[in-house]
DNA sequence: TGACAATGGTAGCCTAGGCAACTATATTAC
DNA sequence: GTAATATAGTTGCCTAGGCTACCATTGTCA
């Protein structure tokens, strides 16, 4: 079948995970770089982390997420979640609010002060991004996209385990 | 310019920073939950990033790295890496020698047990990547490989500060 | 040679994610 | 209606990476 790595072109180090990986780690660290000397950002000190969840609840122009959603959404954990959100909430960027309907929901979205900040943020995250992409074609920057949501698919698909 | 993201079409989270962040998340869940459940395995209790130290270790077929060597090729922390060689020492998985030519440096190296343990790792490494690419053909995942190696060069490259 | 910088590795402190236990609320089954 | 189950969120504990200070060794240069 159609494997693509077999014994004779699986160089540890050189393949799709590893390369992901550092790919990875180096973006983050750029973003953090650039929201920590950002004049205007450096005062909230924002976390990369923390700028995925104001995009987050910045993206849906209407429906105020729960935390719930968001941890499914960027594969995050429920208690790591509870203390992020602690911080956004003590920096004035977020809000919780039980929902009324189902009283287990939060609801969260952000304030005023969170929406003021965020065209700033955006801009540095598509910095960041357009700087790791420099080079890149429109067209191959769509492919890129396409091959990793395809991987994701994959993610969660009848995990054939390895024998065992 | 030919930039990939603007105002108009940047939409968090949909973008290659979230997706890639996702999909090694996913990666590393699947390689750790196979390493924990390979009979094999198991006893080692191998985590995914022990593997990657094991796989540096293992794929050049002569030379003894350096602790500092792993931690430039990999992107990880010094500190961090002392300890991770610890429990892998422990596990009896690999040996740190002194250099005789430069008493600063760690030479490292399998153990005969790491050794022996490899090519099973190797084998379970393989199947994870392999069912991330399931359905792509070998063009399209050596394209993949060539995108993430372009990003990397692009990552240290002048790092434009937005502005600041 | 002898001061000084650079490099490799280690240890301590801090932060943050993963997991398990728990509470409160909602849903389902009987 | 009540018991059993599931879900949302919080908290405590553990682990592990990042950062900084530190020691030993090596290289530089005057």
């Amino acid at each position: 079948m159609g494997d693509i790595y077999d014994s004779t072109n699986y160089q540890p180090g050189r393949t799709i995970g590893g390369l992901l990986s550092r790919v990875k780690v180096e973006m983050l660290a750029a973003l953090d770089q650039e929201l920590a000397h950002d004049k205007r950002l450096a005062p909230l000190e924002m976390s990369a982390a923390q700028w995925i969840i104001v995009a987050n609840l910045a993206a849906g122009p209407g429906e105020p997420k729960s935390a719930a959603d968001l941890c499914k959404v960027i594969s995050y954990d429920a208690g790591a979640m509870t203390r992020m959100l602690d911080r956004l909430e003590a920096k004035g960027l977020i809000r919780r609010t039980r929902s009324a309907e189902d009283r287990r929901l939060l609801k969260l979205e952000l304030t005023e002060e969170g929406r003021a900040a965020y065209p700033r943020m955006r801009e540095i995250a598509m910095t960041v991004a357009n700087r790791f992409l420099r080079g890149f074609t429109k067209t191959e920057a769509r492919q890129l996209e396409a091959f990793l949501n395809r991987m994701l698919e994959n993610a969660h698909e009848g995990s054939t385990r390895a024998s065992a």
